[in-house]
RNA sequence: GUGCGUUUAGCUCAGCUGGAUAGAGCGUUUGGCUACGGACCAAAAGGUCGGGGGUUCGAAUCCUCUAACGCACGCCA
């Protein structure tokens, strides 16, 4: 503990303040003879009246046969001595209104200090999660469309990770089938005297790739639109894949060369969004593995011929609509989609055997997964135990609520995006602040960053939303660089007091001294029940939320309250505690949804 | 056709699993710079929660019917 709490010996356990005061309050309903359940206590929707409120009384109402007011009287009364609630009123037609006791609040607040990661509790067994959110290709740009997935996923990761979990994230390449056929035709068509094409070539092959990203961004679309004008270069590509599929050394040479520059540049790109994954495995990679798995399904009388292709039923009794069959292998033999995706399962049991497989991709591939779940879980691909989990999310619309474009209707590339966020960030931080010009674009880089983030997060994964750049840039309001700023504000004020001379150690902290300091003292502590449900529902815009409550509250204390100038030595120093924890608290957050803040801005 | 999702203030979105007067931001109107970052803060106006019916002491929230829009429904991913 970092101070006497005047408790001394019972020292206050880090539950989730909910529990807590519930737990209270479950106390007083059962030594008023009630059942103690009823003590559920919850965030005031009055502020004005209280700060917490208990409705228990008027659901207990019919059960005793007694009126929700006389119930909550007598509640109220075994609350008069209470160490939690500083006041506990009965109040028609029965509701409890509560207010804190600034000692409790205070004991709270101090276990923040000094307990890692806040006092949040992680479980006992983490659990090994993989979460698959990539969805790039090789050879083919990233364009806006990969967005959410990066965003959602990594923020995700995060949470997880926090939360206690060994996470593993996966980029899941696209880096097998036909756009490497296609590349490759179209790079023979236009070199053919490469030595890749070259039958009788033994030696080795060039450390070199022929080409560069800039011309595999433009060799892909091209001899995409190509084949499907023409048959004939169409036929030749579908011949290209099935020589790299069959080993032919000059072509898995090249392709070798396609994934090395593609992925680097992939790398680059994520990178800029501060998206990192551990694995950067493909399609490619479970290959071998699909042999075998179809010959399992077979054996094992899963899977069966249904209008020439081969299938596996999953079927349900309790369904309430057609659910198709997954399908294994085309019928004319060729693998697809789903032979990848339940193969890359195979694989992934087999080398990290996780307890829970997240998916993170566009929500219209629901029924989709579904299939592939069941399939998985049907043939024993996966333990019993494995939960396989889908996260569908909407897609980002443009101004006109359809699937962002850019000007002259294309699709969007997402270097362009990013490009254009931190120009517009620049432009901003320039007018509103002296910064040198180099430093400014390094800051614009990093609040860029946030605008995205956050205007992406701070909406519920699965629902579609409105990009809007300047809306996202904006430094007021629900914005990354909102939150940012107030990171920053507590970061200066923090340094000049450091400047000054002030200690930054032992510093002891002293109940709130005024309402925008209590208020901001609650908000801190609900950080782990919020963490909680972000953890326990995937759910990265309740991180959002909290901190921009949590960043208002801390300017309106702000505004209320003088801090380097508080002539009260003891007090100052408490204000800085809390300003520390306020900022870690809000640094840690910004962690989880992938971003962070920069010095100045 | 079947199933899923969405519908809350002019615009963009929350709403803690059934509670009091439905909340934010932007925009609009107004007030506040001799404290530590005014890129901030404070206040006002603005909503029959798509519509009807039901359950309940009490519904944006649960059930039912219905409308509009979107999406998915075996050889794409």
């Amino acid at each position: 503990m970092l101070t006497g709490s005047g408790q001394k010996g019972d020292k206050v356990e880090m539950k989730k303040i909910l529990e807590v005061l519930s737990e209270e309050m479950g106390k007083a309903f059962e030594a008023a003879g009630y059942e103690a359940s009823l003590g559920r206590v919850t965030l005031s929707n009055r502020p004005d009246l209280c700060e917490y409120q208990c409705n228990g009384a008027m659901a207990g109402a019919k059960k005793y046969r007694k009126a929700p007011g006389v119930i909550a009287g007598e509640v109220a009364e075994k609350l008069a001595d209470s160490r939690v609630f500083k006041e506990a009123a009965a109040v028609a037609p029965g509701f409890l209104n509560l207010k804190l006791s600034e000692q409790f609040l205070l004991e709270m607040v101090q276990a923040m200090t000094v307990e890692p990661k806040f006092g949040f509790e992680v479980p006992d067994r983490p659990k090994k999660i993989m979460i698959d959110y990539g969805g790039a290709n090789v050879a083919k740009p990233l364009h806006v469309g990969h967005l959410r997935p990066a965003i959602i996923g990594e923020s995700v990761k995060r949470i997880c990770r926090y939360g206690g979990n060994e996470c593993i994230g996966d980029v899941h390449l696209g880096d097998w089938g036909m756009p490497m056929g296609l590349v490759i035709t179209e790079i023979q068509e236009r070199q053919p005297d490469l030595v890749y094409f070259d039958p009788d070539y033994q030696g080795e092959y060039p450390v070199e790739a022929p080409f560069t990203v800039t011309d595999l961004e433009e060799i892909y679309p091209f001899a995409s639109k190509k084949s499907k004008e023409d048959p004939e270069f169409k036929a030749r590509a579908m011949e290209a894949v099935y020589r790299l599929q069959n080993g032919v050394r000059g072509y898995r040479a090249l392709w070798r060369h396609i994934m090395d520059v593609s992925v680097a540049d992939l790398k680059k790109n994520y990178d800029s969004l501060n998206v990192e994954f551990d694995l950067w495995k493909g399609e490619s990679d479970v290959q071998d593995l699909i042999p075998e798995m179809v010959d399992y399904m077979k054996e094992g009388g899963y899977a069966y011929i249904s209008e020439g292709a081969l299938v596996v039923d999953v079927k349900e009794e309790s369904d309430t609509r057609e659910v198709p069959p997954c399908m294994i292998l085309k019928s004319d033999g060729a693998a697809l989609y789903n032979t990848t995706d339940l193969a890359t399962i195979m694989e992934r049991m087999k080398l990290y055997n996780p307890d829970e497989i997240i998916y993170i991709t566009d929500k219209r591939q629901e029924l989709y997964f579904e299939q592939v779940f069941r399939c998985a879980r049907k043939t024993g691909l996966v333990k019993q135990e494995t939960a396989l989990k889908f996260l569908g999310h909407g897609t980002m619309n443009g101004s006109d609520g359809k699937p962002f474009k850019t000007r002259d209707g294309g699709v969007m590339r997402l270097e362009n995006l990013v490009r254009e966020t931190q120009e517009e960030m620049y432009r901003k931080i320039r007018e509103g602040r002296e910064m040198a010009p180099e430093e400014a674009v390094q800051v614009a880089e990093t609040v860029a960053v946030s605008a995205l983030k956050y205007g992406d997060l701070s909406n519920q994964a699965s629902k579609d939303y409105i990009f809007d750049v300047d809306r996202f840039t904006s430094f007021e309001g629900d914005t990354g660089p909102y939150i940012l700023y107030t990171i920053v504000r507590i970061k200066s004020i923090l340094n000049k007091y450091r400047e000054q001379g002030g200690r930054m150690d032992q510093l002891q902290l002293l109940e709130a001294g005024n309402d925008s300091e209590k208020a901001l003292e609650m908000v801190l502590v609900q950080f782990n029940t919020m963490l909680q449900s972000a953890v326990e529902e995937i759910a990265p815009h309740k991180v959002c939320a909290f901190i921009y409550d949590l960043a208002n509250a801390f300017n309106h204390f702000y505004h209320e309250t003088k801090i380097l100038s508080e002539e009260d030595s003891g007090r100052r120093e408490s204000l800085i505690a809390l300003l520390l924890l306020t900022r870690d608290v809000l640094e840690t957050c910004v962690g989880l949804l992938g971003f962070q803040a920069p010095e100045k801005m």
